[in-house]
DNA sequence: AATAAAATATGATATAAATCACCTTTGAAA
DNA sequence: TTTCAAAGGTGATTTATATCATATTTTATT
């Protein structure tokens, strides 16, 4: 397995930039930025934060992958969102002064920066495109949890399979997806297994074909028909 | 039934004021607030906006409730919140660039104002207060979501109407809960005919009484013991 | 007041999905 | 390389909830 090692990242050089929040920065900005922030290597399923904890800053995705949770009452995970490279995790919490609502933890090993709240606050307070991004994607995330209720809501369990293996495979990009049976019954919000005997339906229907862990999808348009979207 | 008929508030007057995101508005703000709102009485089930299309601006609440939901693939709703007196709805659509993902309309008469969106977003551009609380809204929101995901995905029915409930409780305030059986099922995530039975039981446990539509809440601890949470 | 149309309610039935029990495979660590 | 825990998988069983059908009540409209 390649093994990636901590790599002190600048922002400049950063390849995720492109695709973040910070991706309008010019030279002054990206020296701001580069003199507050700090870079680490994370190790897979490592907490960034947790539930109930105060949010001190944010992080900065530059490799790597991270699960968005919630506990329900018994102690079970609920995935909320699944976090790539160039994504900025935790400000939601910088504006609410309320603690984490939901926990962070890396799916795989990842090299993470980490703004503080004081440093970011006023990268915001100083910076309207950033602050213009940050409203946009808080009011895009607000939209696409609105779709994740009425799916909840409305879909069976094979449909939101279905769903949400698209949008995992959108996500992974060239990868295969790469989650425990469990992490993936915790994103459909179903039990384990029934998760498992629904991936093998679909196995059977030659939608997707499964390496180890790892899913490859086969068949998208299928997989869209029968998610009903 | 007391006929509610329209008529022309004034910011500075507004009884919901003060629970909005505009209470800490000065008398300038207020001015150019009262200048460049329309004020409108609703009908009952009269809709402020739809699905997929362009927002025009923002609603804000003077009297009455209205009712944010999404629609699923059959058009069957899905009630993602309801709002009341003192709440501006549609400003989340202001930043996302997108058109509407979903649709806002009055569950009783209500008096409503409108406020363009380049008056809107000029106001959230030079007045700080109002912007750090509209994020803080935003994120408060997102947060609240993630809960209701979770509960989506966790609780029963009847541990979501419990909770639901004690929520309607809440927003409804002195008045009794009044809402349709099918709106009710629609913000739990059920089948109308499923809620009923499950209201029934309620009843039967002395939790709940009903006065034909209207709702009246007897023992809320014992709801929230059902809920679990 | 009469009529139509929604909304509410109830019963019967089917089934998707949870739960419990157990076995097998995989992969990390000693 | 062995060992052991974690993850993956299968079967049997139960049950909560959706669905369909139909009756009754409430509300709105003429």
């Amino acid at each position: 397995m390649p093994q990636k090692s901590h790599k002190h990242v600048t922002c400049e050089n950063c390849l995720a930039r492109d695709k973040s929040l910070f991706s309008a920065f010019c030279d002054a900005n990206l020296d701001e930025l580069e003199g507050t922030k700090s870079c680490s290597y994370f190790k897979k399923n490592q907490p960034l934060f947790i539930e109930n904890s105060s949010p001190r800053g944010v992080y900065c995705i530059n490799e790597g992958k991270v699960k968005i949770f919630a506990r329900g009452e018994e102690g079970k995970e609920q995935i909320i969102h699944l976090a790539a490279a160039g994504e900025i995790v935790g400000f939601r919490a910088m504006f609410s002064g309320e603690p984490y609502k939901v926990s962070a933890t890396t799916l795989e090993e990842s090299n993470i920066c980490f703004i503080g709240k004081n440093d970011f606050l006023n990268l915001v307070d100083t910076n309207p495109t950033l602050r213009n991004g940050i409203m946009k994607e808080l009011s895009l995330e607000l939209a696409e949890r609105a779709t994740f209720i009425t799916n909840m809501a409305q879909k069976s369990v094979r449909e939101r399979l279905a769903s949400s293996l698209v949008l995992l495979n959108d996500i992974y990009e060239e990868e295969m997806i790469n989650l425990t049976r469990e992490d993936l019954a915790n994103f459909v919000g179903t039990a384990t297994e029934t998760l498992i005997r629904l991936l093998k339906d679909f196995k059977d229907e030659n939608l997707v074909r499964t390496h180890a862990r790892k899913i490859e999808i086969l068949d998208k348009e299928g997989l869209l028909q029968i998610a009903g979207s």
